[in-house]
RNA sequence: AGGGCUAUCGCCAAGCGGUAAGGCACAGCACUUUGACUGCUGCAUACGCUGGUUCGAAUCCAGCUAGCCCUG
């Protein structure tokens, strides 16, 4: 009998995933990970984010109606390091990270997967909505959900194949309407609780006060946000209140919509322009992973995804020198921002995928 | 201190005697397991001030105040 750890977040989707693996009997163990520490007794009330802090009674709650052994296993440590010092750092030199896609690849695919291992699990499993499939190439990959709509394959890029050989992806066949139907015929506690939203970790949803805070403040003061001939047109709040095609918060009165174009911690600045000054072709890829080829050497035709919720569009790949990759693609994409992620997809399956550089 | 012009929501701006358009900004909500984008809703009992004309004025008249321009 194959022993698996479920990921259990106290959500719908982790809780079916959990019950679907017991009725295709494997051994299933639930754990749940503690990964932030709330600090105001309003934070702990809150439920949105993966990993809300309702997360732990619900999970246990969960895994005493299947019958399953739950845990509760600490990787603070690993989230501070690896998520909330990423998420921080990036913001502070003018990037705009993905934390759910360091969280995955470290946290749940580096730390979690590995002692799961070492209490003779034979694989984790999550409740995204992807599938892993092998492949007659000989590799391993991350192939779409059934449903487009909840895809997460998008932030589950990274994974290498050793990590794809111990994944499982119980609800990625399923319709999200399905996986609560599930739930509820199960009689699972959680199978009304709302979808999670928001950074986790930054439950009200100001995560430019979140990250003055992580830095005791030491944070880019105010500057000059400037239109692309450097003319001065206001003050800012700091370039880490800012992201490339951001329009609200802003506070110019331009009379028509105006966005961040760029972000520049050089000089402290933030560029403001049109929304047609945000349509490029040229995406520059760096820190790739590959998941369904070991790589490309010749241009190849892909779907690519520049953020979560994108649904992808035509583009070309083409290896750069330095490891990098242009994604080019067919038509300009809105506002590609350095720090997002930028994925290939090829027949359905993740071909792999990198970090934003710039776009041109 | 002569002449002229303008004063309507935070910014811009319709209105020209009949009971305050719109855009931007801002706020809330929706959407969303990242940040964004987007959508929806809200946002001047009030038109520089004081009087007057009128059934009725932001719209006409007078004075005042402020700003701008020209002349000195």
């Amino acid at each position: 009998m194959k022993k698996v750890v479920v990921g259990m977040s106290g959500g719908v989707d982790s809780s079916v995933a959990a019950l679907l693996l017991k009725n295709l009997g494997y051994d299933v163990i639930g754990v749940t990970m503690q990964i932030w520490q709330p600090e105001t007794p309003e934070r702990i009330a809150c439920e949105g984010g993966c990993c809300g802090l309702s997360a732990v009674t619900d999970a246990a709650a969960v895994a005493e109606v299947l019958g399953i052994p739950h845990y509760v296993m600490n990787f603070r440590e690993e989230f501070k390091d690896r998520v909330i010092s990423y998420f921080t750092r990036e913001y502070l030199q003018g990037r705009t990270p993905n934390p759910c896609i360091a969280c995955n690849r470290y946290v749940k695919w580096e730390s979690l997967l590995q002692r799961s291992l070492e209490l003779g699990a034979d694989y984790i499993a999550t409740g995204h909505y992807a599938r892993v499939e092998s492949l007659p190439n000989g590799r391993i990959a991350i192939k779409n959900a059934a449903t487009a709509r909840k895809d997460q394959t998008y932030a589950l890029y990274s994974l290498t194949q050793d990590q794809l050989a111990h994944t499982l992806f119980p609800v990625g066949d399923y319709e999200k309407e399905e996986i609560r139907r599930m739930a509820l015929e199960a009689g699972l506690p959680v199978a009304n609780k709302p979808d999670s939203q928001e950074i986790c970790f930054v439950p009200d949803g100001d995560y430019a006060a979140f990250i003055e805070e992580e830095c005791d403040g030491k944070v880019p003061p105010a500057g000059d946000f400037v239109d692309a001939s450097g003319n001065r047109i206001g003050p800012h709040k700091g370039i880490t209140h800012y992201t490339v095609g951001q329009r609200r918060g802003l506070g110019i009165p331009a009379g028509h919509r105006i966005f961040v174009t760029q972000l520049r911690p050089e000089t402290n600045e933030v560029v403001l322009g049109e929304d047609a000054d945000l349509w490029k072709n040229d995406v520059y890829v760096g820190d790739v992973s590959w998941m369904k080829r070991d790589g490309i050497t010749e241009p190849l035709k892909v779907l690519a995804k520049i953020r979560y919720n994108h649904k992808g569009d035509a583009a070309t790949l083409y290896p750069q020198e330095d490891g990098a990759v242009l994604c080019r693609f067919d038509s300009p994409v809105r506002a590609a921002t350095p720090g997002q992620a930028c994925v290939f997809y090829e027949d359905g399956y993740v071909l792999g995928g990198g970090t934003i550089l710039r776009a041109e």
